[in-house]
DNA sequence: ATTGACTCTCCTGTAAGGTCAGATGTTATA
DNA sequence: TATAACATCTGACCTTACAGGAGAGTCAAT
């Protein structure tokens, strides 16, 4: 039997680690010192613990850790293995965009010398919102379920018989924006005007294009904000984007366009 | 003035996120109504929004945001940035050597079907360390210091003419394990023994190979201590790694090689 | 005057432990 | 055997960057 100290030693893991484990059930101590409430450890839950810290390397949290242990079926402990790849995949991908723009910000200040006021100079231009007619799916969504509704929307293409004008887009509802949920309605363009969930009427707008991934997309927002505040306009309706390019047209999420539209009208 | 939820759209993020900002002294509202409570901004402090969203996005915590935009000092904010950058590439490196990783996992368990028990396989040694003299330097550290203190050793070899063996090594002393804080002895083996700081006699050990990053190299101290339990010894002094192969040699992990010694007696 | 939308403060909770404090247990040495 | 030195225990509070909710106050329109 091992004392928690040596156990601890040899698996690398802090003591304290190994209470908390302790108490959230995680990996009880073969043994416990009824008197003193010492913890007494067995050689073979070396092999255990580490399975564990592998597991928590690989990203999962103790809570999804100690549901895998309990699992017995190994087809689905590999599904989740294999779900946790892709996972990190993202992770990944989403690490190497960061990176990319960091050195693309230090880039602009060696240049420029000028650092705080890195920004991507949006050009604003006043113009008449495109006439759409689209099936729309309103809803209370998370920023990161588009794809979900998306996919619902496009279902109902072959289905309707109707014909998509690859102008797709979605409107911002709330006033409160909120990542996890708020009322978003994610529609694509159709040409039928007699199927339309809804026909959307041109109106005066002010608008940019967003090039980039959509983490970056507030920037535009602020800048078509402060540039209605400056100029005696102010907002007349729920902004909406239209994704001119995305994920389907090009991978680089760098070469993505999107357009953003403030409905407005002048004070 | 915007109230609290336009802001908060325009910026695309959540209202509670300002009240937290306001709270920390991140960013204050331009007004607060003195009766009532409530939070108006500025149109010009949705640029400032975006920059803290920005700097998050680096990866930088809140805490240094705010140390940041107090900076006047363009240069020193250059500086944090490109070390940032140098941060992000580390995590980058990390995140692609776990789904390595992981892949090696999911690969080995399709072959086999076995997944619990998916483990290197250590082949366990009895047999005497070799003798070493070395130049030592023992204290209190973190595991991600040793660099430094190799550092430091590595400029005595000119000044004291001294020959290095290539065999580089570190004992831990600690019965407790301790990630940023451990009792450890970084060493170089030298030729010249009169000039040696400590003479490691050889001494009997079980020892084993361990391949791939440092992060596992827990698995194989379970294995030898696993394997002295099951064979009739007990652990006769302080362990030690010897780095066979390391970054300098090879640049991808995965070839890395480590030998792992812990001396034994019979009981 | 009422409704509904908006906002306020305050309190608690999260994940994975870290950092004490104060008490108690174990072991090695004199 | 006394004592020092070290190991371990419990319990309480701290960390990050907010989220969620309760209960109360505010604002504009009907």
């Amino acid at each position: 039997m091992l004392q928690i100290g040596e156990f601890s030693r040899i698996c690398q893991v802090s003591v304290k680690t190994l209470h908390h484990y302790d108490k959230i059930g995680l990996l009880a101590p073969a043994e416990v010192d009824r008197f003193t409430g010492y913890r007494y450890y067995q050689i073979s839950q070396i092999d255990e613990m580490n399975y564990i810290q592998r597991l928590k390397r690989y990203g999962f949290s103790l809570d999804e850790i100690q549901r895998m242990l309990t699992l017995s079926d190994d087809k689905e402990l590999l599904n989740v293995l294999r779900q946790q790849k892709e996972k990190l995949r993202r992770e990944q991908q989403e690490i190497t965009a960061v990176v990319n723009e960091l050195q693309a910000h230090i880039s602009v200040y060696e240049r420029t010398g000028d650092i705080m006021t890195y920004q991507k100079g949006y050009v604003i231009e006043v113009k008449n919102s495109p006439a759409m007619n689209v099936l729309g799916n309103r809803a209370m969504m998370g920023v990161d379920e588009f794809g979900k509704y998306y996919g619902t929307l496009f279902e109902r293409v072959p289905k309707e018989r109707v014909t998509p004008t690859g102008l797709n887009g979605a409107r911002y509802y709330d006033e409160e924006f909120n990542h996890e949920s708020s009322d978003i309605e994610v529609f694509i363009g159709i040409k039928e005007k007699e199927k339309a969930d809804t026909v959307i009427e041109p109106c005066e707008c002010a608008m940019t294009i967003h090039r980039g991934g959509y983490s970056t997309l507030s920037e535009a927002y602020g800048a078509v904000v402060s540039w209605i505040a400056e100029n005696g306009y102010e907002i007349a309706g729920a902004p909406f984007d239209l994704y001119i390019k995305n994920q389907f047209d090009t991978p680089s999420s760098e070469d993505w366009e999107t357009e953003v539209y403030f409905p407005i009208r002048k004070k």
